[in-house]
DNA sequence: ATACAATAGTTAGCCGGGTAATTAGATTTT
DNA sequence: AAAATCTAATTACCCGGCTAACTATTGTAT
């Protein structure tokens, strides 16, 4: 008879537990100064450059199309940014920060260090450093590998 | 003026991209046995115990009321578990394992081991270990403390 | 010029999370 | 007994992810 697994005792079980509760405490977060959870990460892109177009974002947020249009839906309905033609390619538009997209930086990064604290409330700053690692090489380890796809 | 945070070097950043790299990782491979990622946790419980009621689900599982119930509507549409009322409280419901539940064990035990294995490549034993432990100590922040609720 | 293929973006619809409101039944208070 | 409260579950609706299919436009081949 096969012995059964412990899911409990494995990463994935916590990584799934903590991934879930991550996300409800990001959208708390967040919810506070009025945003999304998903939103902040199309400002941390344009933040650094202005003007992309829907696809750049895709690739630089790494989401799948329709959630970055979805998010940038919601941006444009709170004024955040706006989605302008492109002259030259009528397929393509840019999305800019309005002057309040560029405003809420300062709010934004005030959570962000409060989301920040909350999580890593009892880590030493040793173990901080490690796990800060560690997720690094898990991120690699999903976005490298492109993984079996038989079925 | 105020000198702008590096959001790429939180691990909060870090533990967003890991998150839906891991969701995507989770519904890739359970999908491949024809189940979605939020299900098994649903199944996890009714192993342990059978014929739990919903409120007992939503304790255990640690997701909500209503993301509980979908849950258990596409379990019961592909027939791994039945829904049937309480004698005593006609409010409860007891959701129990039907004989295909019981039997899908074994495959989602091969697509849990596939998903540790694919998500842990390249971290040595030690790494492993030490992920195991700090993410549990994650885990404990969230659950554990309340957080602050002032708006 | 015409046909075909590639690209950019959106729409539709699904699951996994959530909150708020609702229904129905059980309990408690008066 | 009647009213009020609490409890269990569902429904409706939101955002964050996805895939598949569709619209337009651009580019390329014939």
């Amino acid at each position: 008879m096969a012995e059964l697994i412990k899911f409990e005792d494995t990463v994935s079980y916590l990584l799934a537990k903590v991934t879930t509760a991550f996300r409800n405490s990001l959208e708390r977060h967040m919810g506070k100064i009025h945003l999304h959870g998903g939103q902040i990460f199309i400002l941390f892109e344009l933040w650094k450059q202005d003007g992309l177009r829907l696809i750049d974002l895709v690739e630089r947020v790494n989401v799948a199309a329709p959630t970055v249009t979805k998010m940038v839906d919601g941006l444009i309905e709170i004024h955040l940014v706006t989605r302008t033609k492109i002259e030259g390619d009528n397929r393509s538009k840019r999305i800019f920060l309005t002057e309040g997209g560029r405003v809420m930086r300062g709010k934004i990064e005030a959570q962000w260090l409060e989301l920040e604290e909350s999580c890593l409330t009892g880590l030493t700053e040793t173990e901080r450093l490690v796990l800060f690692e560690l997720l690094g090489k898990l991120r690699s380890s999903y976005t490298g590998a492109p993984g079996p796809e038989e079925d």
